[in-house]
DNA sequence: GCCAACGTTGGC
DNA sequence: GCCAACGTTGGC
């Protein structure tokens, strides 16, 4: 059972500030089935790191929490939308998400560069050629050490 | 901007 | 059900 996690943004479209500033929201529009499973597995409470990808230098920028667990994600059903999906409906809802909460943000983020540099991070998989899931696990030894590393 | 990785789609 | 083609992600 696993109560750490990892999920990805572009800056760009969603970052640690805005999360900063709304407190909370719906990590909606993820449209991978694994990435989906894993929030149907997280908790309320659950740690998230929050990650800001595609930017010069990726990072680990902050810690958010779980505020409340899977429900279907609105966007699926809004035609208007980007993530919206046609296959699905709300009597069968495909894509789930849930809703986190701020914690804090890094003062220094904690670069893919530095976590790819220390084999002690060998097996997470956000240091991985080719990781691209947007939504991870993370293990309990990987979370505590990153949150020692926070300057 | 390039391209490796990899998920999804669709023809057969 | 296989697998080639295609699209997207995301580091570099």
């Amino acid at each position: 059972m696993a109560r750490y996690w990892l999920v990805k943004t572009e800056p760009g479209s969603y970052s640690i500030d805005d999360l900063k500033r709304e407190k909370k929201t719906a990590w909606s529009g993820v449209r991978n089935y694994q990435a989906r499973n894993f929030m149907r597995a997280m908790q309320k409470a659950d740690g998230v790191l929050f990650y800001h990808s595609s930017t010069g230098d990726p990072s680990i920028v902050g810690v958010a929490k779980v505020a409340r667990t899977a429900y279907p994600d609105a966007t699926q059903f809004d035609r208007k939308d980007t993530h919206y999906d046609a296959k699905a409906s709300v009597q069968k809802p495909i894509w789930e998400n849930v809703d986190i909460a701020f914690v804090r943000k890094f003062k220094q983020p904690i670069t893919l560069m530095r976590l790819k540099a220390d084999p002690f991070f060998k097996t997470m998989p956000v240091t991985a050629r080719g990781s691209r899931l947007s939504v991870q696990p993370v293990s309990e030894k990987h979370f505590k050490k990153i949150i020692s590393m926070e300057s």
